[in-house]
DNA sequence: ATTATATATTCAAATGTTTAAATTAATGAA
DNA sequence: TTCATTAATTTAAACATTTGAATATATAAT
């Protein structure tokens, strides 16, 4: 396991909107980039921004449906993450 | 638990720097500020700086004995954590 | 083709973080 | 008490992140 992985996954979670998305991910399975703005009350824009961090760090997977981009957590990422907490604990 | 705990110990763990005092605390068991610069090649200001966010954040103990203060980690916090993302996989 | 919808990009302002020089505080040793 | 050592604080500069208005791109529907 990377530290650098590591860093980039917690930058990601490390901040208060992009872990409401996370969590809201999680409980309902999947999430599209628009219900995103409702849920943080944030700008598309910004929405996009948040969303391009939590993907490119590996955090959430998108998938493209026509217009539509499906966000899903990435299980592995997590994974890893539970065990370099556990590890360290 | 706690999000607001999760995201500012996330935030706390995002920084290369701060990741690896947190790497050689946990290889050394213990670790006091005046190694860290040695670790990191930040200066004394920096490393205190650093220091006081992961402490702050309840990543690591820290206990003063005399002028020394040691750091350790908090086994606590990372069994949170790493159930935390057990929970999200 | 035209129009509507969903997301991405560019840009600039506001805000926050990192850094070290200078200084201060606290403790220990001579 | 005086000097040396370890860490904390203050301050300001450099740098990075967050934000949304404006715009662009991509796809779907009519």
């Amino acid at each position: 396991m990377d530290v650098a992985v590591i860093e980039k996954a917690a930058n990601a979670i490390a901040d208060r909107h992009r872990l409401s998305i996370i969590m809201e991910v999680v409980r309902k399975g999947k999430l599209i980039c628009g219900d995103v703005c409702d849920l943080t009350c944030l700008s598309q824009p910004t929405v996009s921004h948040h969303v391009k961090i939590l993907v490119d760090s590996g955090v959430l997977n998108s998938s493209k449906n026509g217009r539509i981009v499906e966000l899903t957590i990435n299980k592995e990422m997590m994974k890893q993450l539970s065990m370099f907490f556990l590890k360290l604990s």
